[in-house]
DNA sequence: TTCATGAATGAGCATTTGTTCAACCCTGAA
DNA sequence: TTCAGGGTTGAACAAATGCTCATTCATGAA
């Protein structure tokens, strides 16, 4: 304090506009002196102080530079952010660009410190299935929110036996986060339209869909229909309806929701019988977080970013490039 | 196996916060959101934000600095360039002598600056590596160039974790400028005459070296080899090989090619193992911009002046005195 | 398991900062 | 001289920010 008196009578008298910025600026953002203090010792008012350093900053004599460490694709992400209307976006860094899995993982990472960062009590989490959310389900660190609610949003998938998948992975994030949890005690797909209405007549099912208006967040998978996703692996959907899909121009999915390369859902005989959360609904919800990534990936994300059917995106580096760079 | 997954786990926990604190950073000192905004968009508490702000100014994430603007040494600059045949020298006031990376930071914001005011758009840009030029990515604000192209010029360093310094520079110019990009995916100095043989025969490594005939502009570091240089710290460069460079007369080097004091290339063993720009090439860029200061940097600049190897210097008003001082 | 300890969290409050607006000052023209 | 117009000024208010403190949470020892 007193050294600061001692400069500025040092050289009192006239400081030209420059020097007067500089000085200005030194005191508050070095020396972290408030304006007022600063107005008191310059003998000027406080809201001079406040434009004078809203001039420096303007002029470039008070810089503030945000790094990116390695890793870190804050930038990209901003980009993904405001070019589709995002919430956020989440950028890993993939550690080997060939393997899917390795990708994959990363991003359950990322998902997962994702929901632990923005976990709120209270909330009623949906989830849908595949790998990427699995992986996020491997990587929750145990945190309590007791009074969240999980809800599966899409029936089982493929045979009895592997039906687990969907509903265990709904059972083990409300175990991970010690919460409430409604499943949807059906198959994600039937075989016929009167197939589900039956289904939806039963108390539990009505229950499941019951919730999803109240959805606070959903995470979802984006799915693209290739021969080694986990839906074509399980036969959920045969290769004759893959091909009959990608006829009415799917190119991929949410929940076994197929929608086109912009987004927009895909009306046909399939989505008939799919036991889950409808595209308009999941539009409905106040935040829809998307995970995908992986080169088999870039086209689906690019579409269900046009179609704005999700609000925080999570994906890698390289698929974030390839999502901007396409037009 | 189960270490390595902890690793990376751990390592993506770290960077999780990193990532956090340069989004925040960047949402608030550059988009100039409020820090409720900026916890309603990453749904945490505005106390959170404020406290995560903290760090992140603490952790150097987020950096302030205060400088004259350019301009002030008119006088200086332009003996530089009569002097030494320079296009344009650009001397900054550094605040205080005994940082070096205050220093290096005033002169990555200028050079920023510099690259702003003279980027034209289908610039081919060469650039280097080193903490000045970190700082002066840093401190680029984003502007839209997207037909320029930035070619990394010199192969990566270190071991390969810390690889990403010289691709992950070249990169995020890039993302800055929003332009294309051609890395040079090898590692800046190799065992042997061989191993250099067999990398020149990669076709990226072929096609970055192809770009360099066509090069508008090359922002280069020029660096002296002191212990605490970022290539001695990174066993780039070894003790024993440094002792025998400097009695070949080094003093310093652009991008590892090592010259003498009177800016003449050292000829030796290490030279031939380098993978990069040579300095006779470099010397037939129109455009080459050399960022030094800082007194260790004294001599090396003063060689490279002599030697005609830069045609625009940025540097502090220090060693621009000591440059024109010593004769 | 249970408990203790220290760190992390967010609500609420006090301070600090940005901005508005009416008054004032300068400058040049009539 | 007066007057008009633009530009500055600081008081007062509104907004944003930092900080305190009670509470919760995680971690590790018993």
């Amino acid at each position: 304090m007193l050294i600061h008196e001692q400069m500025i009578t040092s050289n009192n008298g006239r400081l030209d506009g420059i020097r007067l910025l500089t000085k200005i600026g030194k005191l508050y953002y070095e020396h972290h002196l408030t304006q007022q203090e600063i107005a008191d010792d310059l003998c000027i008012s406080r809201a001079k102080v406040s434009r004078l350093l809203h001039e420096a900053r303007d002029e470039n004599i008070v810089n503030i530079t945000v790094t990116s460490p390695p890793g870190v694709h804050a930038d990209l992400e901003r980009h993904l952010e405001t070019r589709f209307g995002l919430r956020e976006a989440v950028v890993v860094e993939e550690d080997h660009w060939s393997s899917q899995d390795a990708v994959t993982r990363a991003i359950g990472i990322a998902a997962a410190q994702y929901l632990r960062r923005t976990l709120q009590d209270e909330d009623v989490i949906d989830i849908s299935w595949g790998r990427t959310l699995s992986s996020m389900v491997d990587a929750l660190t145990p945190r309590a929110a007791p009074e969240s609610h999980i809800v599966q949003l899409i029936g089982g998938l493929g045979p009895p036996e592997a039906e687990v998948h969907a509903t265990d992975l709904a059972r083990r994030m409300a175990s991970a986060i010690g919460c409430k949890l409604t499943l949807l005690p059906a198959p994600g797909i039937v075989d016929s339209q009167k197939a589900k209405q039956i289904m939806l007549s039963d108390q539990h099912v009505k229950r499941a869909f019951e919730m999803m208006p109240q959805l606070d967040v959903a995470y979802v998978g984006i799915g693209a229909p290739t021969p080694d996703s986990v839906v074509m692996q399980n036969g959920v959907v045969s290769c004759g309806q893959r091909e009959a899909l990608a006829a009415l121009g799917a190119v991929g999915d949410i929940a076994l929701r197929f929608f086109d390369a912009g987004g927009q859902p895909i009306v046909s005989e399939f989505n008939e019988r799919v036991l889950g959360i409808a595209l308009e609904q999941l539009k409905r919800v106040k935040r829809v977080v998307g995970l995908s990534g992986g080169p088999e990936k870039r086209h689906v994300v690019r579409a269900a970013l046009k179609g704005g059917l999700i609000s925080v995106l999570i994906t890698d580096y390289r698929t974030a490039c390839s999502v901007l760079n396409s037009n």
